[in-house]
DNA sequence: GTGTACTGTCTTGACATCGAGATACTTTGG
DNA sequence: CCAAAGTATCTCGATGTCAAGACAGTACAC
């Protein structure tokens, strides 16, 4: 459609990523579509990536896994008595039931959750932090906010607020 | 540390998201941990997440799984004679070799690229888009296009370009 | 109350991934 | 020309996930 104005020299000097390489190899062999939402849209998907691996680093410090963090900071953060049921777990952390109770069997065996009964539902469970757990999760959290901030260094603070509320306004239709 | 300035009303209205009441649980439970970090990149993951399921069901309509449209793309991307090794391929997808092997197999079957051996190096394999492929992928990756123009309908250009230069900044560190 | 629909959890089987190692071939250096 | 190191691909076993369904218990309407 409209040609002329894909490559404008029109951002000020950025070096250019890996994104842009991307895009330069659709722009020559696609001419015809426009590819910029990968602009935006790439970047978050390969950064999600690495802060994948981050997280995985700074947990794997502390013997856990992703999984196990996710689990524990979702009981971690219902605050005292740290205790859920299995399907409020699922909810936090977008896993099918299958999964969650994988997940739990395998927690409890290192330790850190402990399973008992519901006393007011007999179809249910609640799943509670051990004092292992609590410390464990803790401890790897402190960690990932550390790197965080490494990763959030090359910005300045008025930066990372524009960033996060254009990021909020991304995912606000997904919320609801 | 500071208190003071995590509920001050300095960003104009904007609604809330899960990441907000997210923070809003870890600082009642941890009101000692800065957890700001979480704005931006917790946002990022989430919006990632967000946008696999968009890949997914785009590529439903056309019969792909995702890791077929990552492989097809990169054979796609790399331009006439839609040809690259098994290892090019690796390196584009970011996978491991065995599963690498598997993801050709599967495209095999479903004829969608084709193997033959490298006759300039007798280790090697190259691998090509079949016309069903190239037809396929370009159908897949053009209706991609659409919806993630949609996830970005919220924004405006200027907005739009803003976000992309935050989250090079943020991913050139990677890049190296 | 009693049957029907619903909810919460667990079980099972299929599947894609990874990591480590095997195999075949090529390159390099003496 | 040969041996050693390097490269390219594939094989295999273990793992974590999901989807579908089984099972037990609850809630609501009649």
């Amino acid at each position: 459609m409209h040609d002329a104005d894909q490559p404008t020299p029109r951002r000020t000097t950025h070096s250019e990523d890996e994104v842009d390489r991307l895009i330069a190899s659709w722009n020559t062999e696609r001419p015809d579509l426009d590819v910029a939402p990968l602009h935006v849209l790439s970047r978050v998907s390969r950064l999600a990536r690495h802060l994948d691996r981050a997280r995985r680093a700074a947990f794997a410090e502390h013997n856990l896994e992703p999984w196990e963090f996710d689990v524990l900071t979702a009981l971690r953060r219902s605050g005292s008595p740290y205790e859920l049921s299995p399907g409020a777990l699922l909810r936090a952390t977008l896993v099918t039931s299958g999964t969650m109770t994988n997940r739990i069997d395998r927690l409890t065996a290192a330790g850190l959750v402990r399973r008992r009964p519901d006393p007011e539902d007999r179809r249910g469970v609640l799943v509670s932090l051990t004092e292992r757990g609590c410390r464990q999760v803790d401890a790897a959290f402190a960690d990932l906010l550390r790197r965080e901030r490494q990763i959030l260094a090359g910005l300045g603070p008025d930066d990372r607020e524009t960033l996060a509320n254009l990021l909020r306004t991304l995912l606000t239709p997904f919320d609801a």
